[in-house]
DNA sequence: GTTTGATTTTTGATTGTTCAAAATTTTACT
DNA sequence: AGTAAAATTTTGAACAATCAAAAATCAAAC
């Protein structure tokens, strides 16, 4: 069976895959995001290429094997179904649970996952609006677009969060910006790099770039 | 911070300190739990020595400093509760539970641990009556016997049960002797080996052995 | 097209956890 | 006490995961 660090490494390749479709993931963003080496990363890749999960070219990087596809996607269930439950059930913050989920993943069993999964509903989304991989590994493709690339006069409303970090998670949830809320698109200012929009009969303004790292779907 | 794998060896050596208490324990012993060779047992616990957590003797055994009592105090409220929140809020069999909380006892942190805590109650006790250690380690002791130490005519109720296999938990609860059954001591056959009870109205007959392995207290 | 800078790979070493098998010590039995 | 059996320790080796630093390769700019 896989160690909870190579399962580490397959899921950071399928997040990267899934970012920039049919790109070789390059050792350096495994490694940044991992936090180890380069060295390490390209010694681990070999090795995972000799299990069978990964593709790896030299200097051109990796791709996951159909199986390795598989194991990251059961990887990503756990991480995301357990996320949803430590927010729904045990009532925790949205903003810590990414961190308790990197480590729980890798212990929940099959058995313990499906009952989490019969008790939240066989959820299609995490709290961050994540879509939750089904059991034999189908990702539910949701139809959203960047915030950032908005018009004004458009009704939106939010989907996804997609920088996981605690401290971005506090920002949007105190501007209201959680999955499922409702917002109007006010103006929009290149040259200012700001956008203006109204949630919840607030106005407010964000920056392109924060605005980038949240995904809407059109009302 | 400590491994996994050192909070698997300071937890066994805790539990059979709790079994026979100022007895240093062997090597052979944990080796055998752990599913180590005595080799392996004897170069961790020079490791632990080192690291302050337990006081290693050689060729006589260990015993947890404070420190090492603490440790394992601290896997061991997490390996119970984490049982009692399988079974009473996911519904798992209680003859399962133990092998998941092997793993999960490594992957759950503080926070998430009070969470638990507070939802299921602050329990004195998790399903198999093994008593959970409060958050500063200490162990809330039970005043019980064995079961095969119960004489006849006397009214007893189920407190603990000892063996954690999932067989011997099965036959147990077939037989309504999960902890809170109350029972009857009808016969003692020392030559046959044999206890004869009544519980929830039914006659039964149980080897001393096995019977050895239930903890009952006076009602 | 060469040089420069970034990325990747290689190399050699370290730490943690483990084993098998030999050597040692303890214990238990005549 | 003296030896056989059991338990423990030592030794040498392996594997997984990692690093630092040197070497090789690639990409981009001039």
């Amino acid at each position: 069976m896989a160690t909870s660090t190579v399962e580490d490494y397959i899921k950071c390749i399928l997040l990267e895959e899934q970012r920039l479709p049919g790109v070789r993931v390059s050792m350096g963003h495994v490694g940044s995001s991992l936090g180890v080496t380069p060295g390490t990363v390209t010694s681990m890749m070999k090795a995972l290429a000799n299990g069978g999960l990964v593709s790896y070219e030299p200097y051109s990087g990796v791709l996951l094997t159909r199986a390795g596809a598989q194991l990251a996607a059961h990887v990503l269930r756990r991480h995301r179904l357990v996320e949803l439950f430590l927010v729904q059930v045990l009532g925790m913050d949205w903003s810590d649970v990414h961190a308790e989920a990197d480590r729980l993943e890798h212990a929940i069993s099959d058995q313990v996952l499906a009952k989490i999964d019969a008790m939240l509903g066989s959820p299609e989304a995490d709290p961050h609006g994540d879509p939750i991989p089904d059991a034999s590994g189908r990702v539910p493709e949701l139809v959203v677009e960047s915030l950032a690339h908005g018009l004004p006069g458009e009704r939106l409303r939010v989907a996804r969060v997609l920088d996981q970090s605690a401290d971005f998670l506090r920002y949007v949830d105190q501007q209201g910006l959680r999955p499922g809320a409702q917002l109007r698109l006010l103006g929009r200012d290149e040259a200012a790099d700001v956008l203006t929009l109204e949630v919840g009969g607030e106005t407010l303004r964000i920056g392109l770039r924060p605005a980038a790292r949240i995904l809407v779907e059109r009302v």
